[in-house]
Order: C-alpha cells, then structure tokens, then sequence
RNA sequence: GCGCCCGUAGCUCAGUGGAUAGAGCAAUGGACUUCGAAUCCAAAGGUCGCAAGUUCGAAUCUUGCCGGGCGCGCCA
C-alpha cells in the first residue's frame, strides 16, 4: 500500500501541478471509513476551495477529469462535501501483494546508523513486578518493529548496582539479617525473599533514624569498593540481575548488554563529562543562595531555575551521571566500557559492563538515535538530561534522545482483595492503588505469569486432553505470555492502567489468546488442505506468485468481503510504521486485532475446504494465506507465538 | 503555585482535521453431526467533561473553566 500511494501521489502531482498552486504533500490520501467510498480518498478538492474561491464539489468535477487514468485504480468517484473516492483493481493489486510477500520485500528503509533502546532497567534489590513488565514489553516491542523496518538495534539493560535501593537490602542482610554473602547461596527465591527483606528494611530504616549513619556508611563501602560491603551488593545486583533475566525470557524479551553503574563509577565517566560540562560552560558553580557550594545547570522554560548536578559535598546527583551516560550512549564520551560474558542464550552472548580492563575486543554505544523506556514520572529529569546535552552543544544528539514515557500501572481495588491487603479509605476514595516495591506492594511479575499459565493449562488440558504434557505446559506458557503482552500493548502509553486481575486473566475477546487462536485455526485450515489434497506450503507459494486470481467468481457480498479482508492486511507495513513513529503500539495491538475479527468472520461465513468449485476454492485459500501471513508478522513484532494447538 | 498527562457507551478503552464516533467486557436473544464455540451472528447502549474560538469540515487544533492523576529534593 505505501508504494502504491508513492506511485499515484506522484503521477497525480505531474498531472495536476501546473493547475493548482499545490506541492507533493498536499497530496494526502485517506481511508475511507466505508467500503462503499471505495478503498483510497482524497480530500484535495476541498483544502483547495477557499485558495481557488470555488466549491469543493465542482473543482473535485474537474480534478477527477484532469486526473484521467490512474495506475492500479479502476474508477474514481466524487462524494460527500467533496471526496474523490478511488476504487483499487482488486485482482492486479492483490497480485503484487501476493507477488511482494512472498518475496519478503517490504518497501520501509532503515533512517539511523544505529539505535540503542534501553528498557527494563529495574533496580536489582528485589523480584520484578507488574508496572517492570509494562516497561519490557513496550521496550521488547519496539526493538522487534524496529529490526522489522531494517533498523540495527542495541538493547540495553541498565544495572543500577550502587544506588540506594540495593544499599537498603545490603543493610537488611547484615544488619538485620546477619548473613554473609556465603549465606546468600543457601536462599531459595532469592529475588522473592529479597521483595520481603526489601519492605520490611525500608521500614524499619524509616523507624530507626539512628541507623542513618551505618546507611550511608554501606553506601560509600559500595561505591568505593570496600569489603564486605561491595562484595555484598555485588552478589546481592548480580543474583537479582539473574532473576530478573529468568522473569523476562518468560515473556521473550532479551537483551545486548547490561551496563553497570559500578563501571561507570570505577570507569571515571562522570570525571570525564565533569570536565567537559565545565569547559563548554553547561554548568558553573554557584556562590550564594540556597545552592551555595553546588555547580548548577539553568533549566529552560522555568525562570531561573537550577538544578543542582554536583552538590556540596562533591558527589554528582542522577541527573550529572545520567548525562555522562547519555554521552557514552552516543559516543560522545570518548572511552568505553570493558564487557564479559553474563549469560548466553540461543547462542547469543548477553554482555556486563566492567571497570576491570581486558583483551576483549568488544564495543557497545555510539549511536545515532536512543531511546529511553522510562515511566512518566521521571519526564521531569529526562528532559534535564536532553537539555545537558543540548548545554554541551551536542544538539543532534538531544534531538535524538527520545525519552520513551509510560504511564504507570496501578492496582484495582479487587487486585488488592486478591492480595489480602486492605484498601484505605483514601485508596478505596481514588479506586485504585498505587505500586510500590518500598512497601511491597504490588504483584510479581512471576506470580502473574504462574497465575496466566496454570489458568492457560486447565484451558489447554480440557480441549486437547491427549496431547503430551511437556507439550501442554509450553503451549500453557505461550498462551501466557500472548496474554500478559497483548493486555500490557493494548492501551495507549500514556493512559494509566488500573490492572485487575480477572481482566488481565480474560483469554476471550480482545485478548492475545484470541489472536493465537485465529492464527492456530487458520493454520489448521492449511493443515487439513495438506492431509486431504496434498497442497503443501511450497505449493501454495507457488500458486501465489503464478495466481491467476479474478474476484469476479465470486457473489458480490463475498467479493466486498474478501476484498475488505485483503485491503486491511495490505497496510500492515504502514501500521508498523505508523506505531514506531508515534511511540504506540496500541496501533498496532488493534490493528491486529481487528484484521482477526475480519478473517474470523470472513472464513466463518466462506468455507474453505468444503467448496466445491475449484476456482472459488483457489481465491479463498490465497485469501486466507496472505491475512495469515500479515498477521503472523503483527502477532511475532508483539512477542506472541502461536502454538500447534491450543 | 508551576509543569506534564488524562476526561468518549453501565465498566475498561481505541479513535490527533474528514463522510453515519468504534471495540472488548457486562447484560439480552441466537448458532456447535460442519476448516476447532478461547469462535461467530443479532439487537441494545453516546449532549465525545463544559464553554468559546480557528476551519469548507473539530472527539481530534487554540484559549478559558470544571474534574482526576503524576511530577516539581544537595533521592534515584
């Protein structure tokens, strides 16, 4: 469809530019929202009524005659307040389509040199929960409709293993806990026990302000590389880290490399980055003032607003490393990290930072365009960041440092009951409750996944009772994470999710289990074509790109409907497009979603292996083969599989 | 107080300048000897928070107001 609307936009521009005061982007089409407009429009006539002082309706009249024929278009039609409505050649268009997919030739280009997308990020002190997993699934989104459009994609998984969230539980295993780093060995469910021992220090520090002292002693240790402390909180970061990997490959999203916050510390990022944002005058140090003593950064678009990036006592604040960080992201630092092997998976090694020099000859960063999967609430600091950049004079780079933001995901007061807490009046009064891992409140992660998949099983236990039961649970564990990614893509990112348990639980209507299941029985439909009459997926490839298709054969109400069906999927490209540029995978989720209702109703109404005619039987199949595949790619660039059976 | 986001059907949400505003859930009625009913079909449900403005055309853009959320630290 997009190298269609390029092909007639510019013939309509050759033939229509010297009688209009138009240029080629005024040329713009819509989708009719009936199919009785046909399948493409175009407003022109209309935007150029008040210029020429006629009405839309007569110049549309004399446009459509000046237009003549069009490649691809059988007729044109005048509507409404002035629409030409354009009608496709059905048969020709769905030939090249057919011809295009098979060939895999899609008509979007890559436009950077290299994008990092750095998602997931949870602070290694405790198991993952809910709001982590709205993050990586956006996050896991964007990197497979990015690679999709050609695009080469470094995923990033920042470690903050230094910060004060790991500090607390390092203080709650030696302080309160007594344990020794070789005791860690002997915890079950370490990141579960951690959520617990996490809560219950945060409290107990909030209660204790004598401890402050030993606190901030734990947190130099850290950062200094003093023992135990250090030792602690490296086993502590590493074993969450692990945990957290386990909890995301559930749901299939994996990463490149895991940078550290220690290595940026040991690695003197920030020293180098100090330096320069002194030397280019980003920041200076002020005299007087509540800021006396702290090197600042003037915050746009506030009047005379700091903010402070060293404080008084020397040490640098988020935003100054975060800056140093975003530097390195596009190599603009001028020093990297060393990196060794953390994990391996499929064959692929996932890569830690390291302080620690060696021989490896391995880099990461120096992009071209970054995106940062961080939830709405840090929008304030993000855009601090951009403007360091931009204070540095690294312009290009701040306009391609894109803060991908979410809104966060709360609890339905039900969830609540679910967990056995009490609502307060205040939450019962706002209706949901907000998550917090300081508080342990919120659900895990694989406590959700645990709940999906047992649910998923008894579904998949009840329909196909004789399959095997390795072969069950792997089916159980897809239809699981179909579900929780569909439930995390459908809303729009910047729309708060009040998560309910039995919504989030649903496998009916629009849901991931539902699009499995409409790909699983189209697949079945082409598995019974095998069985009964041999036609294999080579012959059904081959047959697409002889195809010989005519809609004539077929009654006018199926014709409408199948072309309508062949339409929809057509703009698949255009759909991936669309969701990357705006950052919404809600696109996407319900572009899929509706293409699903339409083949659904579609071969409900149109039989395929019962027909009898031969060539209504051919058109149906390639029908259903080509919203097959378009809808295979929509469902993998969202991170479902679709099982044998389910 | 300032900044950002949200307000659309009973509920949860799509829909960022185009034609009669759409889904799912819930509730109502119907379809399983048929390519799988995790499905499909039908009917029902709307002053798009309110007001003004811009426009040939506004749920969509602008302004004001009302209601809700989140930020605004020498925390991250």
């Amino acid at each position: 469809m997009i190298t269609l609307k390029e092909t007639i936009r510019s013939v309509l521009y050759e033939r229509l530019k010297d009688i209009y005061p138009i240029v080629p982007e005024d040329i713009d089409f819509l989708y009719p929202p009936q199919a009785k407009f046909g399948d493409l429009a175009l407003s022109l006539p209309m935007s150029l009524a008040k210029k020429l002082g006629d009405n839309p309706r007569r110049i549309a009249q004399k446009m459509t005659a000046e237009i003549g024929a069009l490649p691809g278009i059988l007729r044109m039609e005048i509507a409404g307040a002035g629409f030409i409505n354009l009608f496709l050649d059905p048969a020709p268009f769905f030939r090249g389509r057919l011809a295009s997919s098979a060939a895999k030739k899609g008509a979007l280009r890559p436009d950077e040199r290299k994008i990092i997308v750095e998602h997931t990020n949870i602070n290694p002190n405790k198991a993952a929960h809910i709001g982590h997993l709205r993050n990586a699934c956006l996050g896991d989104t964007l990197v497979r409709c990015l690679r999709f459009k050609g695009e080469t994609v470094e995923v990033q998984n920042y470690l903050d293993d230094t910060g004060v969230q790991v500090v607390d539980v390092v203080y709650g295993l030696m302080e309160l806990e007594r344990k020794t780093v070789a005791d860690l060995e002997k915890i079950d469910r370490f990141d579960y026990y951690c959520w617990d021992l996490y809560a219950r220090t945060a409290a107990y520090l909030e209660e204790h302000p004598e401890s402050y002292g030993r606190k901030a002693e734990i947190l130099k240790g850290i950062e200094h590389g003093r023992e135990p402390e250090s030792e602690m909180a490296f086993a502590v970061s590493r074993r969450i880290a692990r945990a957290h990997l386990r909890t995301m490959k559930r749901i299939d999203a994996s990463y490149d490399v895991l940078p550290c916050e220690s290595s940026i510390l040991g690695l003197k990022f920030w020293e180098r980055a100090f330096a320069l944002l002194k030397e280019r005058r980003a920041i200076y140090f002020q005299n007087e003032g509540p800021n006396a003593g702290c090197w600042v950064m003037k915050v746009e678009d506030e009047d005379d607003r700091e903010k402070i990036i060293v404080r008084g006592d020397g040490t640098v604040t988020y935003v100054g490393k975060d800056i140093a960080y975003q530097m390195w992201k596009f190599g603009l630092l001028g020093r990297d990290f060393y990196y060794e092997p953390f994990a391996e998976e499929d064959g692929r090694t996932l890569w830690i930072s390291t302080a620690r020099p060696n021989d490896r000859n391995i880099g990461f960063g120096r992009a071209s365009r970054v995106y940062n999967v961080i939830d709405g609430r840090q929008s304030y600091l993000q855009k601090v960041v951009v403007q360091g950049l931009r204070a540095l004079r690294f312009e290009a780079q701040a306009e391609k440092s894109v803060h991908f933001s979410y809104e966060m995901v709360a609890l339905s007061l039900r969830s609540l009951k679910y967990l056995g807490i009490e609502a307060t009046a205040e939450e019962r009064e706002k209706g949901f409750v907000e998550v917090s891992g300081r508080k342990g409140l919120g659900i895990k992660a694989d406590d959700l996944l645990d709940l999906l998949e047992q649910k998923a099983l008894a579904e998949v236990d009840r329909r196909n009772p004789e399959l095997p039961d390795e072969s069950k649970r792997r089916t159980a564990a897809q239809i699981a994470r179909g579900a929780l990614r569909y439930f995390m893509l459908k809303f729009a990112r910047n729309s708060m999710i009040v998560f309910d348990v039995d919504d989030a639980l649903s496998f009916e209507g629009e849901t991931g289990p539902y699009l499995m299941y409409t790909v699983v029985r189209l697949n079945s439909i082409f598995r019974k074509l095998e069985e009964r009459g041999g036609t294999t997926r080579a012959d059904l490839e081959k047959r697409a790109a002889e195809s010989r298709v005519s809609f004539d054969i077929l009654n006018p109400a199926e014709r409408d409907e199948l072309w309508n069906l062949i339409v929809t999927a057509a703009k698949f490209e255009e759909e991936i497009l669309h969701s990357v540029a705006s950052l919404e995978f809600s696109h996407l989720a319900k572009f899929a979603f509706l293409l699903s209702q339409k083949v659904n109703a579609y071969y409900h109404r149109s039989p395929v292996l019962a027909e009898e005619k031969a060539d209504v039987k051919n058109i149906r199949i390639l029908g259903l083969y080509f919203v097959r595949g378009a809808l295979e790619k929509a469902l993998d660039l969202m991170g479902l599989s679709v099982p044998e059976r389910m």
